[in-house]
DNA sequence: ACCTGCAGGATTGTTGACAAAAAGATCGGT
DNA sequence: ACCGATCTTTTTGTCAACAATCCTGCAGGT
């Protein structure tokens, strides 16, 4: 038993952090049906913990619950999946617009030395989506956290991020297009660092519709049945 | 012992809701230090299913908990307010232009039939600001599972919503201005039957801020110090 | 052959008690 | 008299057993 952590969060935390995860990275299938006690065992945790746990991931959409049948992984359509990605569009185009008139300088610097580190990720590893699917997050966790509104940041990145990945992980999206996401990365932050938000706000809605619609073709092509 | 309840809903349900209406009510004060054993007596229930029920509510952003020291109403300042409302404008509106879009011509209708019975409404209860908001809290309602978008509309009317009306409540806030409201309304839904989505989305917009920019300024004038 | 009803088993929901941690109070030292 | 440390008390976090509910398999009837 690896307890060496100063448990300054509690067994629910860990729990929660352990199932959220897991259900990310695609070790719990969508429409698994999972037991209580499986998790209990598999994870080392009890249930009381784990039922609280297990409450607030259904709280935020990763699991849905019947009264008296047990929890499984929510599976998303891809009618869903595009939905998500709109509101993602309108909210990361506020989280901009704010991020423009609200980061610091240092905070802008940050991005810029994010922005280069992905483009020498992406010419090292050529193909390698997944590291471009990180780095994303990354430079949009950024934004979020930028914009200087608390719940707008909790809401991108307790909700709806969970879910994106969770998606990003399944069909290793491979969003196909790193050089052209990076280049639109790149305008966004200009944008940011001459604080010009209105122009943050529109070019980071058009990098999500893009991202959307590059998605949506690949599945009508690929037939990526999800 | 009232037992009549199908419990078609377990107990950890029942508390949620005991607990989430009480916050909007103002029977737990922001800031407020609450025990564990209070609230069980308080609502006859067990440690258990309270629990399940805190991290929840603590999840979706209604209550804070620290580790061993207790859990408490979250006390939102006026800026956080604020920011409250711009993350309802964008969402709000992409709910508008996706209702114009999705609704069913059922729904439309219904939405008519709330706006007059808001009119009524007003007109009845003259400066009764209090129902002028419950017809409000509807009419955003309706606009919101319309979208058929369902995060959209969980986001909306699970996050926040609760938060906002939460102050309605303490500052009964009177938004002071319901033919304002009420005809920025119908513009909407005109907006919406015609099948308008963006301007359905810019009204919507507006409408938003225009509340926001209202209580922005009752707060400066009358000096309500939340 | 298919559907209905029932029993068995398994799983979830709930309960109460136990253990650990933090806040508050008391006592001693300076 | 004031500050600090320790002890007590309260409160939270955790655990294991109990009870209620639902799903599965089987038998019987239509």
């Amino acid at each position: 038993m690896p307890e060496a952590v100063i448990h300054s969060y509690t067994r629910a935390d860990e729990a929660f952090d352990c199932l959220q995860t897991a259900i990310v990275k695609g070790d719990l299938s969508p429409g698994e049906k999972i037991g209580e006690v499986e998790l209990c065992s598999r994870f080392n945790l009890t249930r009381g913990p784990l039922r609280e746990a297990l409450g607030r991931l259904e709280s935020r959409g990763l699991l849905v619950r019947r009264p008296h049948a047990g929890v499984k992984v929510v599976s998303v359509s891809m009618d869903e999946l595009m939905e998500l990605y709109r509101i993602r569009e309108v909210m990361e185009g506020l989280a901009a617009r704010q991020a423009a008139e609200r980061m610091t300088d240092d905070e802008i610097a940050g991005l810029y030395t994010t922005l280069d580190g992905h483009e020498t990720m992406i010419e090292k590893a050529h193909g390698q989506a997944y590291y471009q699917a990180e780095g994303d997050y990354d430079f949009h966790h950024r934004i979020a956290t930028g914009s200087r509104n608390a719940k707008l940041a909790q809401m991108l990145l307790g909700d709806l991020y969970y879910m994106v990945r969770m998606y990003r992980y399944r069909l290793s999206t491979a969003s196909g297009r790193p050089h052209m996401a990076l280049g639109e990365h790149r305008r966004i932050v200009e944008a940011i660092a001459q604080r010009d938000g209105e122009l943050a706000e529109f070019l980071m809605k058009r990098h999500i519709n893009a991202a959307r619609q590059n998605i949506e073709k690949k599945i009508q092509e690929g037939g990526l049945t999800l």
